[in-house]
DNA sequence: TCTTAAGTAATAATAACTCTTAAATAAGTT
DNA sequence: AACTTATTTAAGAGTTATTATTACTTAAGA
């Protein structure tokens, strides 16, 4: 899901043009790890396309949101940040510095499959957060607390 | 968790001044059902409040989630809603029309353990969204094929 | 009652995101 | 290869939920 074949063949199957701005996003965004701003995106593919404007990136980003390929997670400091894993999963997120590390386990598979059963009906979508202080940032809550 | 003396007492345990607005304000929100936002509080106060300005609803739902009574959604259209029930549960999300029901069954908490048992840390919060078509809008879809 | 740190109301400021529009272009067609 | 056109882009203006500022007010302890 990460070459630029299969990414412009997406975009074209989906009935979008496969334009170089949204290849060279897609990527970019696809192949990430860590839950990026829209921001950092843009930052990190303006120095392969320094004419790209942050109207294309959101447009692109809204795009790959709605053809499946990414999830927009919101939060209420009011800046979203995408994650290409769409598929059930649980992300841990830093409550003081907003690291988000992703768990996927062979057991929230079953255990999901559970619920997903119980309910009654077939979900469109999930969000599944966890909430915590990073190692890191325990680390300088305790230093701060000493000094 | 709703009797006004309960809400002084708590504001009054962690340090807060008990003021009448934040009284009327958490006597709103925590009786909620439907994960109102921010201006649809401010709203409903208003009747039984009039002079009081939407910066001191924020304040309040605010410090209302750092105490820990309530929880705050963040959402990629920038609207935040707020949540009573800061417990482990789902919220399952219409992503046409917005409207969010809670879904607490048993099974939840078995799963719940069980996934805090395999992480090896205790969390400070969650969040499971379950994103679907309500059927009012599941309805109204059909019509507009039709039609 | 007096004192004062904390809280409120009003208003201005912020910033992520969306809208508008003229110019550019992807991708078919000849 | 040139032509055609609907789609897309870049730039800048606009929107709006939320936050910051500040002068006035008040809860609550002494
Ligand atoms: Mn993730
Ligand atoms: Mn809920
Ligand atoms: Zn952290
Ligand atoms: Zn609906």
């Amino acid at each position: 899901m990460e070459s630029k074949e299969r990414i412009m063949e997406e975009f074209r199957r989906k009935g979008f043009r496969a334009t170089p701005q949204r290849i060279v996003i897609a990527q970019i965004v696809l192949k990430s790890k860590d839950h990026p701003t829209a921001e950092q995106i843009y930052q990190a593919v303006k120095k392969k396309y320094p004419t790209l404007s942050p109207a294309t990136v959101y447009q692109t980003l809204h795009l790959l949101t709605e053809i499946g390929l990414l999830q927009e997670l919101g939060f209420s400091d009011r800046v979203s940040r995408y994650d290409p894993n769409a598929s059930p999963h649980i992300n841990i997120i830093c409550r003081n510095c907003g690291k988000i590390q992703d768990y996927q386990a062979e057991s929230i598979k079953g255990l999901w499959s559970q619920i997903i059963m119980e309910l009654g009906f077939k979900p469109i979508g999930q969000r599944l957060d966890i909430y915590r202080h990073c190692d890191q940032c325990q680390a300088n809550m305790h230093n701060n607390q000493v000094l």
